[in-house]
DNA sequence: TGTCCACGTTGACGCAGATCAAAGCCCGAG
DNA sequence: CTCGGGCTTTGATCTGCGTCAACGTGGACA
C-alpha cells in the first residue's frame, strides 16, 4: 500500500504545506504566500505511522521535529523501574519532537495512537529556511515557546489540582482543541486509554474512571467508551475556578 | 545606589558577555571569540532585582528575556483561587522568560529570592542577531529545548514519585547545578522556604519538613535552617532507583 | 457466530500525605 | 537587648486517592 517514508518531489504537491488545509495551525501560521512556497521545498518528505507504532523513542539520534498530518500521538517518559509519565498529547497540526534540540537525541518517546501520517521537518533545514525566512524564526520560537507554557500548564495539573479538576481540565483542553480543528466542542472519541490519561493526569485508571461515572451522574457528560459527549461546559469549568477545603 | 536599569555602553565593558565568567553556562555557549564580540551589542543592559521584587508578572508584555548574572529566582503561576505552582528555580547563567515568546505575554512570574543581576536580551534583537550568527540561534533553540525536557522531568517528578523521591530529585538537582558553578556538590544554602519547595514538588510545607528531618535521621544529608549538607549522595540517588510498592 | 482478551467499572479497604494545632527558632527593627 | 513576626518543626488526626479484587463489555479474529 504504502511506502513508510516517501519523498515527494513533484512541483505541485497536492498536499505540500501551501496547500495544507492545517496551514493556519501548524508551523507556517502567518507566512505570506510567496514564503508558503519556500516551506513546501523545507517539507518534502511523509511518514506514516501505524497505531502503536513508535514515531521515535528516547535515545535516538535527533534529525527532524514533524507535524502531525493527520492522527494522533502520546508523548512519554519512562523511569528506570517502569513507571510512565505521559507528557502530552499531540493532534493534526502540532509540532513533536522539540525535546530532541537540546542534546541531539530525543529524550522521550512519541507513539501513534491511531493510524498516522507526519511531515518530516529536517531541523538543519529548519534553521536555514529561518534565518531566510524572519516569519517562519519567529514562528518556530512561538511555538516552542507555547509548549513551555503547556507543560507549566501540566504542572500546575499535577501539583496542585485534585483529581476531579484535573479530569475537567483534559475534557475541556480537548474539547478547545477539537473546535480549532473543526471539530464538535461537544462530542469526540477518546484515542487514549484510561491508563494513558491516568498517566498523564498523574492518577491511576481507576480514578479516573471513577471521575468519568461522577460527572456523568453530576450531568456534565455523558460516557460511552471512548466516546464522549460534553453537556455542561460551564458545570465542568465551574469545578474549576471552585476551590473547596 | 544603584538605578534598577542601567543603560551601559563603554566600549570594554567589563561585564560584557566576552568577559563574563558565566559564558559557558549561558547564551554565549559555543560562540567563536568574534562572535561574543558581537554578543556585547546585543546584551547592554542590566536590571538589578532586590529579593522579594518581581521580574515581570504574568500579563506584563513581553519584550525581552533576561540572562542571570548573579542571584537566585523562582517561576510561578497562579490559579484565580490564589493557589500557587511555582514551575521553577534559576541560578546564574540561566535564562528567564522564554514563557512570553508564544503570547507576547509574560505567562507567568518572575521573582527574586535574593538580591539579583539580569541582563536585558530584547528578543527582537535576539531574533535578528541570530539570523546572522548561525551558532547563536542554534544555542537559542537548545535552551528552549532543555527548559521543555526540564519541564517534562518536573512532571515526572509531579506525576510519578513519592515524597521523599521527589525531594531527593530536587537536593540532587541543585546539587548538580552548584556543581557546574564551580560551587561545592555537597553544600549549600537554599534560597527559597519549605512552602516554595512544597509548591515546586507538590508538597506541603509540613511535608517537605519532615522528609527533610527523615533525610537527616537517615544519616543522608544534614539540615540547619537554609543551609543543607549532603552526606550520602549515593544514599540519595538510590532513593531515586528504589521502587517501592 | 462464538471466544478471547484488553480495557473498563465498581466496591472494599489502606495509607501517604494533607490538615489542624501547638511550640520553637531566628532575625530584623526599634 | 528585647520584641515581634515569619519560618520551621513536630505531633495527632483525617481523607482522597491508591491498591486489591472481582466482574462487565465490546471489538478482533478464527
Amino acid at each position: 500500500m504504502h511506502a513508510h517514508v516517501m519523498h515527494l518531489s513533484l512541483p505541485a504537491l497536492r498536499e505540500a504545506c501551501s496547500q495544507c488545509n492545517l496551514r493556519e495551525l501548524c508551523l507556517p501560521v502567518g507566512l505570506s504566500a510567496n514564503e508558503l512556497g519556500q516551506l513546501d521545498a523545507l517539507v518534502n518528505q511523509r511518514r506514516r505511522v501505524v497505531r502503536g507504532q513508535h514515531l521515535y523513542r528516547g535515545g535516538d539520534a535527533f534529525e527532524a521535529i514533524y507535524a502531525i498530518k493527520t492522527g494522533f500521538f502520546k508523548t512519554d517518559v519512562l523511569l528506570e523501574d517502569g513507571r510512565e509519565q505521559v507528557t502530552g498529547f499531540q493532534m493534526a497540526g502540532e509540532i513533536l519532537g522539540l525535546d530532541g534540540i537540546g542534546s541531539e537525541k530525543h529524550t522521550c518517546n512519541a507513539v501513534a495512537l491511531e493510524d498516522s501520517e507526519v511531515c518530516v521537518i529536517p531541523f538543519a533545514d529548519l534553521e536555514n529556511y529561518s534565518r531566510e525566512i524572519g516569519a517562519l524564526q519567529h514562528h518556530f520560537h512561538k511555538v516552542m515557546s507555547r509548549e513551555i507554557v503547556r507543560d507549566h500548564g501540566v504542572m500546575m495539573l499535577l501539583g496542585v489540582m485534585r483529581a476531579e479538576e484535573r479530569l475537567a481540565a483534559f475534557l475541556l483542553n480537548l474539547s478547545q482543541r477539537f473546535t480549532a480543528r473543526g471539530y464538535s466542542p461537544t462530542e469526540f472519541n477518546l484515542r487514549m486509554t484510561r491508563n494513558e490519561i491516568g498517566s498523564y493526569l498523574g492518577l491511576k485508571l481507576e480514578t479516573v474512571s471513577r471521575a468519568f461515572s461522577r460527572f456523568q451522574e453530576d450531568g456534565l457528560i455523558t460516557v460511552h467508551q471512548k466516546h464522549i459527549q460534553i453537556l455542561d461546559v460551564a458545570g465542568l469549568k465551574k469545578l474549576l475556578s471552585e476551590r473547596r477545603a
